[in-house]
DNA sequence: GTCTATAACGAGATAGAC
DNA sequence: GTCTATCTCGTTATAGAC
């Protein structure tokens, strides 16, 4: 959509991200998603798009290619909405909550987070794929990491481990709360678990046990 | 290994658990574990035990039955160790630090919690296996909140939500926590976050920030 | 209870016409 | 860029001999 407006002629290559590749990695992200990598092809992605499987294939040549794509595409979203947070959301506790409201839009969507799911399947994804969802996960921990440094010094946060060890045990709890409550189909379980998460970081919690009385 | 002492006569029936049957779900149950159950194929066990993929049949003629049984036996086994935490283990710290250790001696198998991958293909399980799953976390669930009640009554542990609530932040936490573990091929991971997560339990934390000074 | 053989299907992938 | 047609392989599953 942006990155299209100047050279409408001369497309010249197959290139890498056409409005068709696009299409194809929103259908794709969905199955992936929601049923895991393993467990959507290229004629479940051909029938939602009215196209053939042969035509797929040009724009990715294989499978695990796209899955690749995937990875790449969903980080550089995630990443750039870690950006938008940084730049408007000053308290540390602000930032945390629209970091959870990320995975949550993804959970009302009736999806899971797509590197949680991949990360059941490592075992058998490729080897490229791999190296992808790994990054992703470091630069989740760097931000949370960051968040919860940052956090802890202006006073809001308080815990004990590295905030490297406490933005892990987060993130895996935020992830291990998805999995578990997609299995019910109640969004409801991942906002309570992360609430709870949030409500252990905070530094003021033991001087109000109870409320204000 | 037990139940096989008085009757050694009569096997009269294929019936449900011969010696074989326990042997294909061994391999089975691994093979889940690591590659998630769209990961693994009955060629994959045949070949492992050294027989033939006709003769798994025999004993479980569909994978979906296979898949099934996988969980009740999963769920079984788990279901009498909590039962021996609970006569063995008196203090509630003790029990959720034993429940741990239950995870992490999967872990250290480089495998996943059963329940937390196939939580992961849920939309591409056969119903029976959906709901076995669910009985599963439910009694983790149980189990877990009880031992939470036991710990804050005593006055050992300490957490503000409901102890079904903090039960479900606890399991999500661990299942996660394995999750992502796994592809980084490390169990010191988990084991950092599931001592997070208990700290995070302990009813003493606010008055020992830094050990005894 | 295990085997051989095979059915029936779906997967990822390619060749080549349009 | 998309199509038809086809290939090859792996999958679950069954029939029937031993």
């Amino acid at each position: 959509m942006a990155r299209s407006s100047n050279q409408k002629r001369q497309p010249a290559r197959p290139a890498p991200s056409t409005e068709t590749a696009r299409a194809i990695l929103d259908v794709a992200e969905q199955l992936a998603q929601t049923r895991g990598y393993n467990g959507f092809s290229y004629a479940d992605i051909a029938a939602e798009l009215g196209v053939t499987k042969a035509s797929l294939h040009y724009h990715f040549a294989s499978k695990a290619e796209l899955g690749r794509a995937l990875i790449v595409r969903y980080q550089a979203v995630f990443g750039a909405a870690l950006h938008t947070i940084d730049k408007q959301a000053a308290k540390p506790l602000e930032k945390l909550q629209r970091y959870v409201r990320l995975y949550d839009s993804v959970m009302r969507n009736d999806r899971m987070c797509l590197c949680g799911m991949l990360a059941a399947e490592y075992a058998t994804l490729p080897a490229p794929m791999q190296e992808e969802l790994k990054l992703f996960f470091e630069m989740n921990e760097r931000w949370l990491t960051a968040a919860l440094l940052d956090g802890r010094r202006s006073g809001s946060f308080s815990f004990k481990e590295s905030a490297n060890e406490r933005a892990r045990v987060f993130l895996g709890a935020l992830e291990g709360a998805m999995l578990i409550a997609r299995s019910y189909g109640d969004p409801r379980r991942f906002q309570a678990a992360a609430k709870s998460m949030l409500a252990d970081l905070d530094a003021g919690r033991k001087f109000r046990k109870a409320g204000p009385v």
